[in-house]
DNA sequence: AATAAATTTAGAATAATTCTAAAAAGAGAA
DNA sequence: TTCTCTTTTTAGAATTATTCTAAATTTATT
């Protein structure tokens, strides 16, 4: 493990927040200041591969990158702002119904989040 | 609905393979030869926003677009193949759990394909 | 120290998607 | 019809996210 790798595990790992690339790079560069972009992909990738960080992907957004503890994730479908919220777990239910094994699942709920409501609520015209 | 949106919509929903955008504007070229890819697009966007179709966004690969019908996915964590799978329906579950309404939930489980698993027992040096 | 292997770097390249502004197509209303 | 208004389409440029490349640097091994 570089430094680089330990810090960028660090700074996903302690973050609430499911950081895109581009935060982790600007979080990184406040200990590193010369590091560069690729580093941070690299990086990513290697932790992502081995199962150390979690890697979600919102349709029309950029990857996020997250910690590896069990949540679930509320996609908001208007804004696309991630909250998390924890749900009950579905391992057992979907090792038994799929007969095998498997790394890990990935749960996204689409609403529309109390701001985006609020707003509609207010111009009503501009609902989708 | 105009002959474009429609014919996207038919081509996403008789499809059974959750197709990119790239392949949806091959199979529309085969009915309209001129048509650009904005169009592909556009249309894409448009029946997605009014919840026509379904995105799926798959981490380091570009969305598909796929039949509403409800079902859930499987991913190859090493080719990134997405299945198709039918498990158990969560909606009246998260819906208590959340205690109020969404639109819909997007489950993907992370797994290594039959092809992969083949391919790494063959040669178990390259296994990450 | 010398060599080899892995990592980092800057910048170019690629890929997916959106934006732009003009052209074309539809849809009423006169 | 013809005029006007709105929507959609188009080609291509622009943007964004990410990967690739090849040289430089760092780390590990002999």
């Amino acid at each position: 493990m570089t430094k680089y790798e330990k810090q960028i595990y660090e700074i996903v790992n302690s973050s609430q927040s499911h950081l895109t690339a581009e935060q982790v790079f600007s979080e990184l560069k406040k200990v590193y200041p010369a590091v560069s972009q690729a580093t941070v992909y690299n990086n990513l990738n290697k932790l992502y591969g081995a199962g150390r960080i979690r890697r979600v992907s919102v349709e029309g957004s950029p990857d996020r990158y997250d910690r590896t503890v069990k949540h679930d994730h509320l996609v908001c479908r208007r804004c696309g702002r991630l909250t998390d919220v924890c749900l009950e777990d579905l391992t057992d239910s979907l090792k038994r119904q799929l007969g095998g094994e498997f790394f890990s699942y990935d749960l996204k709920i689409f609403y529309i989040c109390p701001e985006c409501r609020e707003k509609e609520a207010q111009n009503p015209a501009r609902q989708q």
